[in-house]
DNA sequence: ATACAACTTGAAGTTAACTTTAATTCAAGC
DNA sequence: GCTTGAATTAAAGTTAACTTCAAGTTGTAT
């Protein structure tokens, strides 16, 4: 099965631009041009970009994700590479993680905060005092 | 109590020129300059950079951090616009955590993967399958 | 045959959040 | 008075990840 860069924009919300831009820094490979024009992707392009969109989330930069498929095409000799990036990167979305953390909740007591605020103004109540609540 | 530039840099592990820069976006208020010359920091100052660094952590734009400080001067008459963006920021943290855990599933996937290859490797055994094993 | 929509290209532009640079200014120690 | 060193400024540069642009190409419908 084969898909133009269209559907594969549909497929993932990513605009055409991506597309050929992920190709162009060398994400995406073997694309074809049929006639020697227009993009032909096939089943290996959409694994490829769900690899990607999966790493993307995990936060790893372009530069990065690249670096692994070049290894990857030589798991045998680079598999400790490989090892060595993933778990950097674990660590730190992992770090990431934990400052999303601190920010949520900073968040939320803000939003406890300004309810406060807002039932007091409704009420005409004295406002709420913040040292009173953290 | 006042301070230097180089202290709260020193504080808050941000370079000096992150500090100005700050200020000059509008980040940083009511900064004296002694003798017009060397910039001197307050406790109001070290209270705003650590707002800033807890929304920074929320994945707040700096923009959306110095609009809030603005809101904030007039709370009772923008608390609904502070609430509102606080709000959508919470929506949007959530998201990003969701988007960073399926990511980090993804990565221990790899991990785990890998380190079967590498035990694989070590032993002279063939190397596993990706798909027996996901 | 022509118009049209969808696709192509390389290059330049965009955005956020800084960082760097080069030239200048004090204040303090010798 | 002179040197030194930490701070200052405005302006330009950096990085990642795209996006936009202008000009050109192709297959299909009229």
């Amino acid at each position: 099965m084969s898909y133009t860069i269209t559907e594969l924009s549909k497929m993932f919300h990513l605009p055409a631009s991506t597309i050929r831009y992920y190709e162009k820094i060398g994400l995406l490979e073997n694309v074809e041009h049929v006639n020697s024009y227009r993009r032909v992707y096939d089943q290996s392009h959409i694994d490829r970009l769900n690899a990607i969109e999966c790493f993307k989330k995990a936060l790893l930069p372009l530069a990065e994700i690249k670096a692994f498929f070049t290894y990857e095409k030589d798991m045998v000799a680079n598999y400790e590479k490989i090892l060595d990036m993933m778990k950097t990167q674990e660590e730190k979305t992992l770090e990431t993680m934990a400052d999303l953390e601190a920010g949520l909740t900073h968040l939320q007591k803000k939003i406890r905060y300004y309810s406060l605020v807002n039932e007091a103004i409704k009420n005409d109540s004295p406002l709420p005092n913040w040292n009173d609540l953290y």
